[in-house]
RNA sequence: GGGUUGGUAGCUCAAUGGUAGAGCAGCGCCCUUUUAAGGCGUUGGUUGUGGGUUCGAGUCCCACCCAACCCA
């Protein structure tokens, strides 16, 4: 009698019953091992006519012909149709075929074929169930779009959003690239550890854990830097380490609480050759993974927002020769002058306390920020990077570079300090007087000496940012950060 | 920390203070080459949470939660 029957269409509860009709069927609906001739999307790309394969993938489409069906099967491959007929598989297994949904995972044996509208497909022979999918997935057409949902459940955006897996797949490559390069020019990656007893080598909130066993307070690194140095003095001599670091700051737009970071030294290499090793590094990404030098960034409308270009060789200019580009009597007039400037021009600068903040907020806010293509700031003033060698000709300024691209700082790279009694006196600066933040373990390897090096850090994720054209960091790294909640 | 915007069905989105809707997904039926398949029918809601104003609140007010963006 239907009307008396309870009309079951909890989502939920449907998917349920399927999962108990396929135990009843003695079909596991939760499968073992499945070999395969290729992944989905290397069937459909490396096509052949007349080829028997197996393959397994996620059902994402579903067309339903009566008597035929036509299913998209998706991993992080791709997609590959397969074709599926009651008369090719047999009564019971189209039985069978009725308790399965988008999103359940399937195992297909049967040869490749061309449909008449010339897909690339798969006349399916058997189906294997490998796994139910109790809970539905995003909306087919549209994916994931709210926001929460792509940053808290990664894997809903990676099924339903080609675009945000590609990114996901570039930025891997990225990495793959980055290593490759270095190793093929001599560079060897090396392991340092993420939990230290001093947290130095640069100015950031740590993270702080305890050791058990040991009693003492450890740090989460917020950069390898000093350890790496340890390395040099062993006399490893062309090095890298890609890693994560941790600063327990703000969360933003461009800040996760972990990120990544590359960090490599040159021995008896300056911060101009560092230049150049990033410029060819990145410029080989660029070839590589995005498959030329212009980047373009588009919004959720497809529209051109910004372009990059980054065809080398890329421009070198001084820090002081950038300023007079904004004000051409900068370093001629008065630290009064100066501020008056900035107010009459927009820039709020109450926050500086010193001359040398002053004329950097001016470099970010009027230079920093409108440069998109890459610009190798050269000869910054000491104040800004207290670790770095000082200029042999001018002693106010030091030999570093910060590579800007896309209007932020991508890359730093130093001629790096290696007198130990300058080093102790920077840190003890730095530190202000804390002996306790000072990694004397550090100071006392760099009396056994250490090479002079070249060192450059670059942000990964600001790196694959800038050549993915993703506006937020929570765009390239896979699970970021958030508020905890329940899904 | 401050400001702005948003949170409605599984998903994507509508809804002058006046009966909460559509598309997709789901469910039922038709269809042997479809691809956002199509056709007919149909189920589905604590409108982020908690208060308040009102004859009446998804809508107005207050607080809180979560998110995005901007600022610090």
């Amino acid at each position: 009698m239907p009307l008396f029957m309870e009309e079951q269409t909890d989502l939920l509860a449907v998917r349920r019953q399927k999962l108990d009709a396929l135990h009843a069927a003695g079909v596991p609906p939760f499968g073992q091992r499945f070999d395969i001739t290729g992944r989905p999307g290397e069937i459909r790309s490396a096509f052949a006519e007349g080829n028997p394969v197996r393959t397994a993938g996620r059902i994402t489409a579903h067309r339903n012909m009566g008597k035929s069906h036509f299913l998209d099967l998706s991993d992080s491959t791709g997609r590959m149709q397969v074709y599926l007929h009651s008369k090719e598989v047999g009564p019971e297994a189209a039985a069978i075929f009725e308790h399965l949904d988008i999103g359940d995972w399937i195992g297909v044996e049967g040869e490749t074929f061309t449909t008449k509208t010339g897909e690339p497909s798969i006349k399916v022979k058997s189906f294997t169930v490998l796994s139910k999918s109790l809970r539905p997935l995003p909306d087919k057409w549209h994916g994931v779009q709210d926001t929460e949902i792509k940053y808290r459940q990664r894997y809903l955006d990676l099924i339903s959003n080609p675009e945000s897996r590609d990114v996901f797949l570039k930025r891997i490559a990225i990495v793959r690239e980055i290593r490759r390069f270095l190793e093929e020019r001599g560079f060897i990656e090396i392991e340092t550890p993420m939990m230290q007893q001093v947290p130095g080598g640069a100015a950031a909130q740590p993270f702080q854990t305890h050791h058990n066993a040991l009693g003492v307070d450890l740090f989460l690194r917020i950069a390898p830097e000093l350890y790496l140095k340890r390395m040099l003095v062993g006399g490893f001599t062309k090095i890298f380490e890609l890693n994560r670091n941790f600063r327990n700051e703000g969360i933003s737009r461009r800040h996760n609480p972990e990120f990544t970071m590359l960090e490599a030294y040159w021995a008896f290499a300056d911060f101009e050759q560092m230049a150049s090793l990033v410029e060819e590094m990145v410029c080989h990404l660029a070839k590589t993974v995005i498959g030329g030098f212009v980047i373009e960034h588009r919004n959720p409308g497809g529209e051109v927002t910004k372009s990059i270009d980054l065809t080398p060789p890329w421009r070198r200019v001084r820090y002081s020769d950038l300023i007079r580009g904004v004000k051409g009597d900068w370093y001629d007039i008065s630290s009064a002058a100066r501020r008056e400037w900035c107010a009459a021009n927009g820039l709020d600068i109450t926050h500086c306390a010193e001359d040398f903040e002053v004329t950097q907020h001016v470099f970010e806010k009027l230079v920093e920020e409108r440069t998109m293509n890459p610009l190798f700031v050269t000869h910054c003033p000491k104040e800004l990077v207290p670790l770095a060698k000082q200029n042999a000709q001018d002693g106010s300024v030091v030999d570093v570079y910060e590579l800007v691209i896309n209007g932020q700082e991508i890359s730093p790279g130093y001629s790096e300090l290696n007198d130990p009694d300058i080093q102790r006196a920077r840190l003890e600066q730095q530190s202000g007087g804390e002996t306790q933040k000072l990694d004397e373990e550090f100071l006392h390897a760099l009396e056994y000496g250490m090479p002079p090096a070249g060192g450059v850090g670059i942000g990964i994720d600001r790196l694959v940012m800038m050549l993915t054209g993703a506006e937020s960091i929570r765009d390239v790294i896979l699970f970021p950060h958030m508020r905890p909640r329940g899904v």
